[in-house]
DNA sequence: TCTGGGGTCCTAGGACCC
DNA sequence: TCTGGGGTCCTAGGACCC
């Protein structure tokens, strides 16, 4: 019996869940983000395969998204009902014998399980979720959670119309798992499938870290996992550049664990339809917003230690300045004093298109 | 095409202290 | 008088992820 890891990740699923909510949704384009009104400033947090032929997918501009498929559907974003939705997931993968959850968010968790078969057990897992949610899911099998994760990107080619992406590019012929919505990548296959992809294709290299590397003169996997690790610390800092090689040559945990998560800060932030300019309108926005994370902090039972104010200026540039609270607390008016002191450090000189309070906890 | 909201971790400079 | 280093805290920003 060995020890092998698995990513579970829900197909579309804040736009299956509005499918199971309303029937008469399925097999259309359905887009989901905001308060449901493509005029907004907001953007798609899911949007069904079908939208998704139209090159509509998350984090474009709800607008965009209208002119690229007109005939979608546009639905407002509705947390409680895929924070449900993703209790009754949890719930499934829970009850199954010897298995520890670690969650990743609503629609993704790791499993740690041991097995001779991981495949058998992924699908075994897919029907269960399957019978007892009416959602579909991959998963991705590895010998650690990178490979288990990346694994789920393969996995979701065999099950989805998404077949022509570059996630799916040889990935058939590279394929020791033969079943729909399974994928199996651990050390045996990691270069046959991974060497010839881009940097950004790892989880943890982005865009911009990804134009880094190829300035360096490592633009795929094979050719990262071959840098000399100086090279990369000298460019892009003394742990995250030899991380990234590691990266590259499929390293990382093989630990899941069930330990709860605990928030490290809580957060409120909103972007005005239209930019704000009076002083007073700010300040009386970062007030709510205070309040808002004062409730926060005090559902969580834990003081903050710690306010931070973010201000994005037209057209799009983004300002935080923090202070340390003298004393920890969960006092709503105090918290929003520290707000407004805080936001006293900026110079509002320009529109302001978003404002965000954050409180932090102290680190245990 | 003007780009949400909620998080996490890392980096780097300056202050301050010994 | 001027000069060392090291350690820690605070702050701002960058990058990434879902």
């Amino acid at each position: 019996m060995a020890a092998w890891v698995l990513h579970v990740d829900l197909d579309q699923f804040i736009a299956a869940v509005e499918v199971l909510r309303d029937p008469s949704l399925a097999g259309k384009p359905v887009v989901v983000g905001g308060r449901g009104d493509p005029a907004e400033r907001a953007v798609v947090a899911t949007a069904s395969y079908e939208a998704r032929e139209f090159g509509v997918h998350s984090g474009i501009p709800l607008r965009l998204a209208k002119k690229r498929c007109p005939d979608a559907i546009f639905l407002p974003h509705d947390p409680p009902a895929y924070d449900a939705a993703s209790a009754e997931v949890y719930a499934v993968l829970r009850s199954l014998d010897g298995v520890v959850v670690e969650a990743l968010g609503w629609d993704e968790a790791f499993l740690g399980v041991t097995t001779d078969d991981p495949v058998a057990f992924a699908l075994s897992v897919r029907a269960a979720v399957l019978e007892h949610t009416r959602l579909s899911c991959s998963i991705g099998i590895g010998d650690n959670k990178l490979r288990a994760k990346l694994a789920t990107g393969f996995a979701k080619c065999r099950n989805v119309r998404s077949a022509s992406s570059a996630t799916c590019r040889d990935v058939r012929s590279a394929s020791s798992a033969k079943a729909a919505g399974v994928y199996q990548l651990t050390r045996d296959n990691w270069f046959a499938v991974m060497a010839e992809r881009p940097t950004t294709a790892l989880w943890g290299i982005g865009a911009k870290t990804g134009r880094k590397l190829a300035e360096l003169g490592f633009t795929t996997v094979a050719e990262l996992a071959r840098a000399e690790p100086e090279v990369l610390a000298e460019r892009l800092g003394p742990r995250m550049g030899p991380w990234y090689r590691g990266l590259a040559r499929g390293a990382g945990s093989a630990e899941v664990t069930d330990t709860p998560w605990v928030a490290k800060s809580r957060s409120r932030e909103t972007t005005f339809q239209v930019d704000l300019t009076d002083g007073t309108e700010i300040a009386a926005e970062v007030s709510a917003l205070a309040r808002r994370v004062a409730a926060d902090v005090v559902a969580e039972g834990r003081p903050a230690a710690r306010v931070a104010v973010k201000v994005r200026f037209a057209p799009f540039f983004t300002h935080t300045r923090s202070m340390t609270l003298p004393s920890p607390t969960d006092d709503v008016t105090r918290l929003t004093e520290a707000a407004l002191a805080v936001l006293a450090k900026f110079e509002l000189d320009r529109p302001v298109r978003l404002l965000g309070v954050r409180a932090e906890f102290p680190e245990s």
